[in-house]
DNA sequence: TTTACTTAGTCACTTTTTTGTCACATTGAT
DNA sequence: ATCAATGTGACAAAAAAGTGACTAAGTAAA
């Protein structure tokens, strides 16, 4: 289990870590916002401990970016007792809870065991089908023989599968894999990496839809 | 949505009453454990709130009862401060969240919230008999066999499904499909998408009301 | 450094699908 | 029976997506 911690005060940090690591999590701390949503978008975790007073950005843009990516992974914020609106605005966010600080660790544990078993928890690989997509080293299998794919056709691909069974904008992969990084390319582009794509993994795999995007077969 | 409130202290039971009605939810209250039971069997219920102390039982072995009828009912547990066991044992017990007494009124109707948008996330489905509109994934299934709109006939369809059962005027239609955009269309295009719409979901399901507009079967 | 190879992005062109309109047929209220 | 409102099938224009080829830039090996 992979828990994404975010946090500024370095003296939480090791406190954390230490008990998160001592409960069999595996601990990755991001110290700003900036670095939370690289660590984020890198690799696949299973729970985000979200502080809300960060010093580049509130927690809560960094939520939102998050929840761009994917809404698979459980988000815990972290805030300061009594601050009241905080919590309103989580909440409404979607976050999966929220603790106060200072909190008692059991509390914590209970939290993140409680919100784990809720969602159910996320492997190393995502499948669809035949396909396998391996977050770990980063590759694609199609009945268990490797697939090449440039880093470009990952990420694509990755998205779609993390959403396959329902549809992926183009505007949304256009800004997520593109437009995040702040360059705007020809919406043709697109298109052409998700044919290359398809010639790679098959054709039926990722269908269509005119007008709206595309959509990974479940 | 539907509340059962379980708490003996007629203080709170007032006021809890008070702030969740004000909130747009039906409250039904039980004073202690066994007519808590009693009213969870009789109807069905959104979300229960749960006094960790009862007179007669503790709340967790009515949670415990309850999860015997059913798990799709949401718990939120009430328990007074620092009383860590109570949170650890109320979460183990397959809690969806717990609140610590005294609360502010907005953190709990942020919680209930919360909870209530985790578990019944049919929010964005909309029916009409066989038919399932998808919000998030822009699609439409006839008893779970996808049906392919384009972008139009989705958006037509979908107005007409917000309100099966009320006539949508002609006008209406032409008004926010069409004109919305600013261009003028034919009146004709709209029996045109019409006549498709009908030709893909079966003749039966929108009805025509002559000289007004169309309505859906509810 | 040069060479060979891969990747990213764009372009011009083709194919497919959608959209809107027309001419004509059908319907139903008065 | 009449006539306005709808329904229908066919068609053309427009939009969206697919395709193959090309350039530039980066990378690793010789």
């Amino acid at each position: 289990m992979r828990i994404l911690l975010v946090e500024d005060n370095s003296l939480t940090v090791g406190g954390l870590r230490f008990l998160l690591e001592h409960e069999g999590f595996e601990v990755v701390v991001a110290l700003n916002a900036a670095s939370a949503i690289e660590q984020f978008s890198e690799r696949l975790y299973d729970l985000v401990l979200l502080d809300v007073n960060l010093p580049d950005k509130d927690g809560y843009s960094v939520a939102n970016e998050i929840q761009k990516q994917t809404k698979d992974t459980p988000i815990i914020f972290l805030t300061a007792r009594d601050d009241e609106e905080s919590v309103i605005k989580g909440f409404d966010l979607n976050a999966d809870d929220y603790i106060t600080k200072p909190f008692r660790n059991r509390e914590l544990i209970s939290r993140i065991n409680a919100v784990l078993r809720r969602r159910g928890s996320k492997a190393d690989q995502i499948k669809c089908g035949e396909l396998t997509l391996n977050e770990k080293t980063s590759t694609v299998q199609m009945s268990d023989k490797n697939i090449a794919l440039s880093a470009l056709e990952y990420k694509i691909l990755r998205l779609l599968m993390l959403n396959s069974g329902n549809i992926v904008k183009r505007e949304r992969l256009l800004d997520e894999i593109w437009d995040f990084a702040g360059n705007i390319v020809n919406d043709n582009t697109l298109t052409v990496y998700i044919k290359r794509i398809r010639e790679k993994i098959g054709d039926t795999k990722i269908q269509t839809i005119k007008g709206i995007g595309y959509k990974m077969e479940s």
